[in-house]
DNA sequence: CAGAATCCCATTCGATACTG
DNA sequence: CAGTATCGAATGGGATTCTG
């Protein structure tokens, strides 16, 4: 194995373990199993709820999901919170160190997303969108919205993003007083908006309830400064 | 599934598809099954053949490897090729596709590096440990070794790398021409020497067939201008 | 709602042996 | 050397049920 060992499991010489010194393999133990890299996904941009989880990873079982959280908190990804705001309501939260699995992410899905085999058409979840703001940003493509915000509405979910400098921060948060609010019923009906960039009247007229509200120009120009990386693959 | 029908399979609602529209979820698809990655970081510097692949992938088995190789052959991160130099000799060599997998791969080396759980002591092949060469250098350091290039003899692997701008580019190539030779058994013998920074004598003189050979001090340059990330970890 | 406990099947993995 | 073939074992993980 990469680990050193936890606690005193029995000595499994061959068996599950790559027995490869090399950092890639050690980080393939820890996130290696399949499901975990989607539940850190969905928790980059802030705590989320047992039951949340489950509704935004279609396909886990509640199983597997116990199995998985367990298992990355054991191995100090993530920690098991009782949010401020509410009482008494516990969530799983990302630690520094899982926080930090975040460029793993990134350059999974920038190199996903060059490949012809990729299928954007799928259901993405409302976290999984809102990472690509910063991830298709480019700076070079102007969008300086002198630190005009954006409130980001996608079914129950609220993020705010907004440019700094060279990059977008995207987070939870509270989005009614944002400069310019979009609203959708899905990642998907963002992503025709913010990639298909259908024209926002058409847009809002596509789904039950979309909306844009706001400064729209400001949203225009987020617009504008988005790439999705070119499709570069046979 | 996250990827696009490569043929007429069954369709497969649930099974092992995550069904994700996230470019991440279909990274996944190609490159989560265990070993696959392990294989590209093989072939990220060169082409490999089978029985080399075997033999730095300890712990593989010929069916596994196989089934990755046809696999990622199939999803077109890899092709069969005929290598040039001898008469007749197949490997396996990635696409451009595949060899843009690199930064998948050095994130999560990056990552787990600034672990405590990762354990730098266990095996690390030739190739994994080439890879941290580009993965740990820091320009900001010096080592601006006006193109001096160095030789790296790891058991039978034979590597060139070079200091060029801001990076290290490295590759499987002949060592015989190059400003400064290292010869270690092992990738972990090269560790001692790069990382835990040895000195070169005492180094050479802990293993049975090591050496430097040529400018020292153009060795001790790029040595110095290497950081193994700090750890950061719970 | 948040999980623990069972059950059970399909898959996968690894070891060994075999072949052109 | 470059794989196939076969087989046993482990386990991953989906569905269901139960509990506090």
């Amino acid at each position: 194995m990469a680990l050193r060992k936890l606690s005193n499991e029995p000595e499994q010489v061959h068996g599950r373990w790559y027995g490869d010194g090399c950092g890639m393999a050690m980080a393939l133990e820890v996130l290696g199993e399949r499901w975990s890299l989607p539940i850190v996904r969905e928790l980059l941009l802030g705590p989320r709820r047992f039951s949340e989880l489950r509704a935004d990873l279609p396909g886990i079982s509640a199983r597997v999901l116990t199995e998985r959280l367990n298992g990355l908190a054991e191995t100090g990804l993530l920690q098991k919170v009782t949010l401020p705001s509410t009482v008494g309501v516990e969530a799983y939260e990302l630690t520094q160190w899982g926080q930090q699995a975040e460029p793993i992410i990134r350059e999974m899905a920038l190199w996903a997303m060059r490949s012809d085999l990729h299928d954007e058409t799928l259901p993405i979840s409302a976290s999984a969108f809102a990472l690509t703001l910063p991830m298709t940003f480019d700076p070079s493509r102007g969008a300086d919205s002198r630190g005009s915000t954006l409130g980001l509405e996608i079914g129950q979910h609220r993020f705010i993003a907004w440019v700094t400098g060279a990059t977008v921060i995207v987070r939870r948060g509270d989005t009614s007083t944002q400069d310019v609010i979009v609203r959708a019923e899905s990642g998907n009906a963002m992503f025709a908006l913010f990639y298909a960039r259908m024209p926002f009247v058409a847009w809002a007229a596509a789904g039950e309830d979309r909306a844009i509200m706001g400064k729209a120009e400001d949203l225009s120009r987020l617009i504008a400064a988005l790439s999705w990386p070119e499709k570069a693959a046979a």
